[in-house]
DNA sequence: GTCTATACAAGGATAGAC
DNA sequence: GTCTATCCTTGTATAGAC
């Protein structure tokens, strides 16, 4: 087997790639994939522009790690629901989860919404395939709960809609939400205030009783 | 009834500030402000290109032109608040007409999200002003209500993000909750089944009685 | 009032020097 | 491996013909 085109990740390379691809993120966020130019993320990242193409050949290859990036990020937090769980426990946990996320990584929601509103051009099979699937296992898994009388008989798949709407608000209108309360950023106390509320709007909506008062 | 067509002045100015306006407002949604080239909007109105510089003058006033008939619409559909109104029937009205707006014009919505997504660089001015003076309106008579025990003790504010939330992601994420559930478009009877399911968790989760069963 | 032709800047990509 | 110089395309905007 030959290895001669093979070469180690070196160190350099691994930096400047890092350096690139945050760079881009940011750059994506402020003027979506066809208003970035090439340009404006080569100074960002402080790098030459033609050392984007060496390290990420096109335009294109680039936003697709950006995106391969993101979603990594998300399969590594995330857990999974299984039908032996608790509905209270694993809905608070999960709203939990993707409010922290919301917050944490607000780039990595805000490029993927940018995507969708744009009619999903590079996500479309992602959504077709793994999401979809992800989708209909979770709602079975809240079917079940309902036929066992564990939760109300609320409709799985809007549920999951307002569980993503309703926690990535927080990150899609971040500008929207600062700038109406007049606060620069979020604090450290805004993530569990933002969960308690929505564990208790959601789970009540479920006829289940979350576990934290307002 | 005459035969020849005598147009008022203006009535074909008319006709194509309309055209560009609505060409303007598909491409905007699919490749943002930046991405959108005055080249594929008059390709899209099917007029020449001098043509949207000679109604708009250039890009931006354009654009701007393009979220002020969108503001224009909303104004137009979306009552006011009073306190002396009934929680309940109020907040259903509220998320009803938000549904409706939302499945009905899904553009206005999706540019408006990018807005704020990117950081508000267009509409920055409305949300200082008009939106946080309207919020603060509406959440006194959200809080009115509360001491009135006509309602549960929620946060006023992250009530509306949830409203806005929820119903602005049926637009916006439209591709997403389309592709994901297998379906074309939506379906006449998607706004009473989506603003059902809305009312349901919202009003329960305010400690309110929906007026309709799921 | 409307559109063709064109000026000039910016963007994506690459060859080839170092 | 890295970056300068450059090519070609696309983009915004306008002058001037019709």
């Amino acid at each position: 087997m030959s290895v001669t085109k093979k070469y180690k990740p070196g160190k350099i390379r691994e930096q400047n790639s890092q350096k690139i691809l945050q760079a881009a993120e940011v750059e994506f966020v402020k003027h979506g994939y066809k208003g970035t130019s090439m340009q404006s993320i080569s100074d960002a990242a402080e790098l030459p522009k033609a050392n984007l193409h060496y390290y990420f050949t096109n335009k294109a290859k680039l936003y697709n790690a950006v995106l391969e990036d993101i979603v990594q990020r998300w399969n590594e937090v995330l857990t999974d629901i299984t039908e032996d769980d608790d509905p209270t426990e694993t809905l608070e946990f999960y709203i939990r989860t993707k409010v922290e996320l919301a917050i944490r990584y607000p780039n990595a929601s805000k490029i993927f919404a940018t995507e969708i509103i744009q009619g999903a051009p590079n996500v479309n099979e992602y959504l077709r395939t793994d999401l979809r699937t992800w989708l209909r296992a979770k709602t079975k898994i809240i079917e079940r709960w309902i036929e066992q009388g564990k939760m109300s008989k609320v409709d799985p798949e809007h549920l999951f809609f307002m569980i993503w709407s309703t926690t990535q608000h927080y990150a899609d209108f971040e500008t929207q939400i600062l700038t109406i309360t007049n606060k620069l950023e979020y604090e450290a106390d805004d993530i569990e205030r933002i969960s308690r509320f929505l564990c208790h709007m959601i789970l009540t909506g479920c006829g289940l009783t979350p576990t934290h008062k307002l």
